[in-house]
DNA sequence: CCCTTACCCGTACGACTCTGCGGGTACCGC
DNA sequence: GCGGTACCCGCAGAGTCGTACGGGTAAGGG
């Protein structure tokens, strides 16, 4: 057979404190749900336009992006349907917003990583 | 055609403003690279519980997250590939935990954000 | 010394995801 | 009102991801 559940744990007692902490996988698959709508560079970059200026319009914010409406257009349902941004209609205009109820620490987290990111990228020589 | 590149932004302050200061692609895939390691049940349960106790082998992984060793065996793999975790071999047993430079304020959010979908999912009666 | 255990790897397949395309609706300008 | 604009939707295809399976290696126990 190919993988056995071994019946004998190494360390019980590690096993059982891990167990009894751990998030369910009901639990998990939420945050995880959140997780991966952010973890696709258009989406994570519609988060980031928006998070700078309040509130852009779906050609703008391709305009923005430097990428196609079809993307942005895929990349906003998605974050529309999960109610992580909000729209606003004026005329033909459609205009997006960060949701309020918006993950703060995710988004705080994300703008610290990136610079850490930038600054990896460009070593400064001293 | 589909989809037009409309040339006539609404409004081109705010484009030109997010526009500048937006991460780039290639910082954007760096970033979301992380994200989709840890948008997975499995290896975000992985982590959970490396951070919990120290160290923990394969085995008693798939013990404590009540998963099949192949998968846990398949999230240890890309995990260590992208330098998140670290492993020890003694014997014929491997051990693993979380890799020094492991992203903390992400560990530290991903573990707050888990507290407040529990409570979200369980909401008092009053 | 052989058999089992603990783990790793490559492959194949089903499932999901993203993109591009065609078409549709609501609205504004001429 | 007619044409064009701004956006949305559904569908088909390509690509990607996770899982199951068979097999392989190294170590320890009887």
């Amino acid at each position: 057979m190919s993988e056995a559940e071994h019946a004998h744990p190494v360390d019980p007692e590690r096993v059982a404190h891990a167990r009894a902490r751990l998030p369910g996988r009901e639990e998990a698959a939420q945050l995880t749900s959140v997780l991966s709508l952010m973890a696709d560079p258009t989406r994570a970059r519609v988060l980031f336009a928006l998070d700078m200026v309040e509130e852009l319009c779906v050609g703008d914010l391709a305009l923005a992006l430097e990428a196609n409406e079809d993307a942005v257009g895929y990349a906003l349902r998605l974050l529309r349907t999960a109610g992580l941004v909000a729209n606003r209609k004026q005329g033909r205009v459609v205009y997006y917003r960060l949701a309020d109820g918006f993950p703060e620490p995710l988004r705080e987290h994300c703008l610290r990583q990136l610079i850490v990111l930038t600054e990896r990228s460009v070593p400064e020589e001293e």
